[in-house]
RNA sequence: GGCGGCAUGGCCAAGUGGUAAGGCAGAGGAUUGCAAAUCCUUUAUCCCCAGUUCGAAUCUGGGUGCCGCCUCCA
């Protein structure tokens, strides 16, 4: 059994054969460092990072890059408006986006690479391109000729006839230095006051598409295996990427084109532009702030291709949903001592049935839904455990059955980047000592005998409010835990 | 107007030919002074119509509805 994924190009599922056996080669398009990254961003780099994890998991030697576009018209503008430079506005939220992946527990990329860094592959690209018939100077910039290039449309399945007829406005007026409508930008000419790099066509700065073609040559070559990236990418950005690079180096850029599906808010796509977006930031430190881990299930309990949305009510689901997920991941350091099991390495056996069940969902192009109903299973039958060692002081399990299994469920969790660190584990411990907590409890029991419940129920809540769980068990004992 | 996607219980969501995973929420019972927690049990015929088939949520045709892209966008 392979992996098969689906490919945009193709319009279909294909087992995945990297070009070179073993390895994965992949790009994904970042952001445009302008704002701090909103819902829509997390969906989108959570699922590529647990598609990178999950080939990692299946054995790949995965190399993943990922760019951060730091030249752009929204950037200038941000920091006219703040009154500083291009280079202040990009850096200071470069560091947001990296912080917010970090706390979102997704992965590094190996290499992160800057349109700024990169002028001079894009110069050498446009070059080619020149040379080849593909591009042409028109009023200080350059463009690319997109009727020169034979499998324009190939990748989001449009036609340059229907595209041109349909929309109407929209692209019928436009600058006249184009040749054709659909020709775009591969070199802008300088503007006053903005930042310009010598070029053969004069000064000026790269366009957008331009610069994802030239990162990957440069870093991986001509053809990679997987390119990833939202959805909303498909047209124009990587359809352009694509005639540029295929007409310059003869070869296709990439393999398999995976793409994200959208983020909603009421139904609506959740974008910069129609400003109903949700930083990161916002979401996770708001007062009764979401867990980072809570927010990755949720996008993981989505299959990736399909739009989510988003919603109190989802949010709401997705925190209770990852407390039982947490109660199974921290069953060893809760109850491992208890049940004595043996400080061993944590460790998968492949033979398992969740773990070929979650092999099998993950393997249909990653099949995060189903793979999380497997955790779900494995946390379920924990948490019940945990239940009867905490009511009836002991498991109706074999013990070390069931280590194997809190074991394989950590592993499994962790594919899908879903951890419960240490954070989650340590409890404040002010309040009421232990000794205080038992005086209470005595207190409380005195005052049921005394059919005193307003006095019982007042002790009770109060310990509640203070974290403290009391359970009444048969016998007149009375349990707490924290 | 063009291209693409989706429609499964109260909400979210798997399942692509053999009588519906999982999560959240709900219900009933046990337990309890009442709770909490827990345990047990429980809640769907898959948008509509027609067709193919012994058999379809799953295939075909036709509807209806929603969404994305076609402009910067993850």
């Amino acid at each position: 059994m392979s992996v098969v994924l689906y490919n945009t190009l193709s319009r279909r599922k294909e087992p995945f054969q990297p070009l070179e056996a073993g390895t994965a080669k992949i790009y994904c398009c970042g952001v445009t460092v302008y704002d701090y990254c909103h819902l829509g961003h997390a969906r989108c780099y959570v699922v590529w990072d647990t598609v990178r994890r999950y080939l990692q998991w299946r054995g790949y030697d995965v190399h993943y890059v990922q760019n951060f576009t730091d030249i752009d018209d929204k950037i200038l503008n941000r920091a006219r408006k703040e009154g500083t430079t291009m280079e202040a506005i990009s850096q200071r939220f470069i560091d947001a986006y990296h912080e917010d992946m970090a706390r979102l527990n997704i992965q590094a990329a190996d290499e992160y690479t800057y349109a700024t860094h990169t002028i001079d592959g894009i110069k050498r690209l446009i070059g080619e391109l020149e040379n080849k018939g593909y591009a042409y100077a028109a009023g200080g910039d350059v463009y690319y000729k997109v009727r020169k290039f034979d499998g324009y449309g190939k990748l989001s399945g449009r036609k340059l006839e229907d595209m041109q007829a349909g929309a109407s406005g929209r692209v019928a007026g436009g600058d006249a230095i184009k040749e054709y409508p659909f020709d775009f930008a591969l070199w802008k000419g300088a503007k006053p006051e903005e930042p310009s790099w010598d070029s053969p066509w004069g000064a000026g700065r790269p366009g957008w598409h331009i610069e994802c073609s030239a990162m990957v040559r440069d870093r991986m070559g001509d053809t990679i295996d997987i390119h990833m990236g939202g959805g909303d990418l498909t047209f124009p950005h990587h359809e352009n990427e694509i005639a540029q690079s295929e007409a310059a180096t003869g070869h296709p850029l990439s393999q398999y084109w995976m793409h994200n599906g959208m983020v909603n808010v009421n139904g609506e796509k959740m974008s910069k532009s129609l400003g109903n977006f949700t930083t990161i930031r916002q979401l996770l430190d708001a007062e009764d702030g979401l867990d980072p881990m809570a927010l990755r299930l949720f996008l993981s309990q989505a299959q990736y291709r399909k739009p989510v949305d988003f919603t109190a009510d989802a949010i709401a689901s997705a925190t209770k949903s990852w407390q039982t997920l947490k109660d199974g991941l921290l069953f060893g350091h809760n109850y491992g001592p208890q049940l004595n099991w043996p400080d061993s390495d944590v460790t998968l056996n492949p033979e398992n049935d969740a773990v070929q069940r979650f092999q099998i969902a993950m393997d249909d192009d990653f099949n995060t839904p189903e793979a999380v109903a497997v955790l779900f299973e494995l946390a379920k039958e924990l948490r019940r455990q945990g239940n009867l060692l905490v009511h009836e002081g002991s498991i109706d399990a074999d013990s070390e059955g069931l280590q194997q299994q809190w074991h394989t469920l950590i592993c499994l969790a962790q594919v899908l980047g879903i951890e419960a660190t240490a954070d989650n584990i340590a409890v404040q411990h002010d309040g009421p000592s232990d000794d205080e907590i038992a005086g209470l409890i005595e207190q409380r029991l005195a005052a049921k005998k005394g059919k005193d419940f307003a006095l019982a129920d007042k002790i009770r809540d109060d310990l509640t409010a203070q974290g403290i769980t009391l359970i009444d068990k048969p016998g007149g004992v009375t349990e707490w835990h924290r």
